[in-house]
DNA sequence: TCTGGGGTCCTAGGACCC
DNA sequence: TCTGGGGTCCTAGGACCC
């Protein structure tokens, strides 16, 4: 086990305002779990993902990136590269209970972290500046302390920014060279004299933010590598990633970087898709199939204690192409009912003639609990400072909800139209009239 | 070979208000 | 009678991240 830094120049150590941006990355995250709970997996070719036909890998071992193995890869193509691959369908339980404890261990460093995801975080060291601490000690010892508490590897990278420090994590991490393991540093940083040269040689696609459409537009304009990027000016740049892209990305090409470590940083969205290996057909598959998420996003809503004023429902069908609908109501919802009937009355202007191969329902604009009741309340006009004992509150609250909701939905079918799908006795049927899983319509046409 | 499920952010157009 | 411009909110779609 390596507990210093190797980096390009070993010779300097960097003090913390030389590079306050820490960033942590273990390596095969979800694989690492699986093998740790089931031992006999080790040494073993091991992914977590979908295996169906329309599954994806999300995580893989070393033993099966040395086949070509990669996530994001469909499971049929990862198994035809390593026949002997064991695809497993993911604990996020598990993932969830080692994420915490990752957390748990960064926070012992500082309170001033960022997580992306369940197994990255970027830390801001300046707290520490009085401490005496120096950023590749510190992230030396993280490391150690993740590998002796969890089990677990990762790639710790510094630098003066996020994108030094990332692109310093990767740097990090073992790699797979000619189907062999080549162990990385385990902790990088690149000084000052040498970022320059480090980053203007990188392909642009290992910037944040370039993915395959944009590099594939950069490409178009004889952009391939960082150094390209500085010799074309923002306003062009602008014409074709537009301006936010293109901002960012002229800042990247000079090393610079103005995101910051954002602690707590609050959630926007909730949601819940699914991918079908049979694709669904129809009217009634389909609300049947948002009655389930309905009541995953109702869960999810409630354990974080938000209601959400925005609904949306995102259909794809067989051909890749994807439809939304959204509706943001004057109040939030979060239980079951009410968010199946919002998505059912949605849904009814989405062409479903063609069958469906991912269904999604997602929440937005939150209010906190509290703030949902002043809205409805207003809403109505209809407190009165003598109601209040909390079960009166609490039944007007509920009289409130149902009666905005109808609105809502009469408003959602105003403005969609009835008769976007089917006939209007299909509807009637199967669409607006929501039975509940208490056996009675909840908000259904009168 | 053919693309998951959890999210975030950006863009563009339209409605509406001042 | 015909019309500006800025700000905000909403909607739909797309790209990207892990």
């Amino acid at each position: 086990m390596k507990l210093f830094a190797v980096s390009i120049s070993p010779s300097k150590n960097p003090s913390v305002d030389e590079s306050p941006i820490l960033h942590v990355d273990l390596d095969a995250f979800f694989a690492s779990v699986e093998i740790l709970d089931d031992p006999s997996l080790r040494g073993k070719p091991v992914a977590v993902g979908g295996a169906g036909e329309r599954g994806v890998i999300a995580s893989a071992s070393y033993e099966a990136r040395r086949y070509g193995v990669r996530s994001a890869m469909p499971s049929v193509v990862a198994k035809r590269a390593c026949p002997s691959l064991i695809i497993l369908p993911g604990h996020f339980d598990r993932y969830e209970v080692y994420s915490r404890e990752f957390h748990s261990i960064v926070r012992d460093l500082t309170p001033d972290y960022e997580p992306l995801g369940l197994d990255e975080v970027f830390a801001d060291l300046r707290s520490l500046r009085r401490l005496n601490v120096w950023p590749l000690e510190a992230g030396a010892a993280l490391r150690q302390r993740i590998t002796d508490e969890l089990g677990l590897l990762c790639g710790v990278g510094l630098g003066r920014n996020k994108l030094f420090a990332k692109l310093a994590s990767k740097e990090a991490k073992p790699r797979v060279v000619d189907r062999g393991l080549v162990e990385g540093s385990g902790v990088f940083w690149v000084s000052p004299e040498q970022e320059a040269r480090w980053l203007e040689v990188l392909p642009v696609r290992a910037l944040w933010g370039v993915g395959p459409a944009t590099s594939a537009k950069l490409s178009q304009l004889g952009l391939n590598y960082v150094r390209d990027l500085a010799r074309v000016d923002e306003v062009t740049l602008a014409r074709h990633v537009g301006p936010a892209m293109a901002a960012a990305l002229a800042a990247y090409a000079k090393g610079e970087d103005y995101r910051e470590v954002v602690v707590d940083r609050e959630v926007k969205s909730v949601g819940h898709d699914q991918t079908f290996a049979r694709s669904l057909v129809g009217f009634e598959e389909v609300t049947a199939a948002l009655r389930v998420h309905a009541a995953v996003v109702a869960r999810a809503l409630r354990e974080r204690h938000l209601v959400a004023r925005t609904i949306t429902v995102s259909v794809r069908y067989d051909d890749l192409t994807s439809v939304s609908r959204s509706q943001t109501l004057p109040f939030g919802v979060d239980d079951d009912d009410a968010i199946a009937s919002i998505a059912h009355a949605l849904v009814a202007s989405v062409d479903l003639s063609n069958s469906v191969r991912l269904l999604g329902l997602y929440a937005s604009s939150f209010l906190e609990r509290s703030d949902n009741h002043m809205q409805l309340a207003f809403g109505l006009e209809a407190t009165s400072s003598d109601e209040k004992s909390s079960a009166a509150v609490s039944s007007r609250e509920q009289q409130v909800d149902r009666a905005a909701l109808r609105d809502a939905i009469d408003e959602i079918r105003r403005r969609f139209g009835r008769t976007s799908l089917g006939t209007a006795s299909e509807l009637n049927e199967h669409g607006l009239d929501v039975t509940t899983q208490r056996g009675r319509h909840a908000f259904g046409p009168e």
